[in-house]
DNA sequence: AGCTATTCATAAGC
DNA sequence: TGCTTATGAATAGCT
């Protein structure tokens, strides 16, 4: 359709091929665009010359990534996957060791031992005793060193308390209340009165507070998966 | 271009617009066709029709998958990060789980434990000291199944045993050999011997055999980003 | 970029 | 759907 008919192969004349692309791409993005109205069609249309330059057309009543995933759908493949794969692997191996973990403590705790051996189970007792030991030792020490801090808390107050009586006595105030003296900060009085009654046996005080469950860790789900679309509009059609 | 003019706008009539669709369709496959040869550009057309039916055109010197990667890069933007920030949050979130079930581990293993207050030092120990408990009754019942298993294949063994040599006094052969008289599975032989020499002391028994470091796990990197170009080929154009 | 002769796409009808 | 054909649109070559 011109002064004459042309043959569908390259056009070599390089001013020549530029011309026509131009003018048959805006034919195109026009034929696009009049099918998407006469036909309510969707239609996403990309071109890149040859010299690198791109055009796209795309219809107003949708976006190239909609279209992108509407095709993906339809033919069942997923273009980007080998992209993911990577991320893919970690999830995977992430989960896998998040389970081993699981089954580890669960194992510690008591539960699962059904398929374990005699021997693995002798081994694990075994861990598990030398474990015990630690925490126990642990907590002696923290216990020992706030007993400690204690005992030198309490002695401190005596003697200040000393030094404030010897001042009422120097000033002749034979006044004793006892409510005066102590105003240190309050969290460590009850050690200090446990300390007061005799510190040895607090290593047998229990004050249950059950924070037992404090340790049970749950997995809430995968995260939502939101989609956001994003913007993209077509062009240089009048 | 017809028989009239037609206004560009919906076409009301369903079945004239599905032939307008179909006609007007592979005429822009056509000139999209002409296009990639005549200006060596490469186009992709993906048209969805209202109906839901999809169609393409891609060039056969380009993949679907290559002009929407290089649409991407022409415009700068990365349509799929979404996609990816989701999996981005899964794979920290899993991360952080894990952390807090080594940290977990690490404190029922001994380790770790500074930052632990007396009280919940305290909780730890009572859970170790019910966990070792139950790990314990455990080992306890199966070595108390084995025991008796032994027991009774023993006695088994004794009882044919004691047939045999009836069998040969009835035959009047008087020899006795030992070595006879075992023909059981091998596995469990050593026990049946153990058994045999006192079972009671098997509770003492220590055969060490370290498998104390089977439960340190280790996470070996992500994997190499493979990425494999999809196939996708055009269509309906002669 | 515009012009126009010519080819081509296609609307309507069957 | 496919074929036909009159008609208008697209465009090749020229300026």
């Amino acid at each position: 359709m011109g002064r004459g008919k042309i043959e569908i192969k390259l056009i070599e004349n390089h001013t020549n091929r530029q011309v026509t692309y131009s003018k048959r791409r805006n034919g195109i993005f026009k034929k696009a665009q009049e099918l998407t109205v006469l036909c309510d069609a969707r239609v996403s249309l990309i071109m890149l010359s040859n010299t690198g330059k791109m055009h796209e057309y795309i219809s107003p009543t949708t976006t190239t990534k909609n279209m992108y995933d509407d095709y993906q759908k339809t033919l069942g493949v997923d273009l980007w996957s080998s992209h993911y794969q990577a991320m893919k692997d970690t999830l995977w191996k992430l989960k896998e060791i998040n389970n081993k973990l699981r089954r580890e403590i669960r194992q510690r705790v008591g539960h699962d031992l059904n398929g374990l051996t005699y021997d693995q189970l002798r081994s694990l007792e075994d861990k598990m005793a030398s474990s015990l030991e630690a925490i126990r030792e642990r907590k002696y020490h923290v216990l020992k060193t706030q007993t400690e801090t204690c005992k030198k808390k309490v002695k401190n107050l005596q003697e200040r308390r000393g030094n404030m009586l010897h001042g009422y006595f120097d000033q002749e105030v034979a006044s004793e209340d006892p409510q005066y003296g102590y105003v240190d900060n309050e969290g460590e009085y009850e050690s200090a009165v446990a300390l007061a009654n005799g510190a040895s046996n607090l290593f047998t005080i229990h004050l249950h507070q059950d924070i037992r469950d404090h340790a049970n860790l749950h997995h809430h789900g995968g995260s939502s998966l939101g989609s956001s679309i994003t913007h993209l509009h077509d062009l240089r059609l009048a």
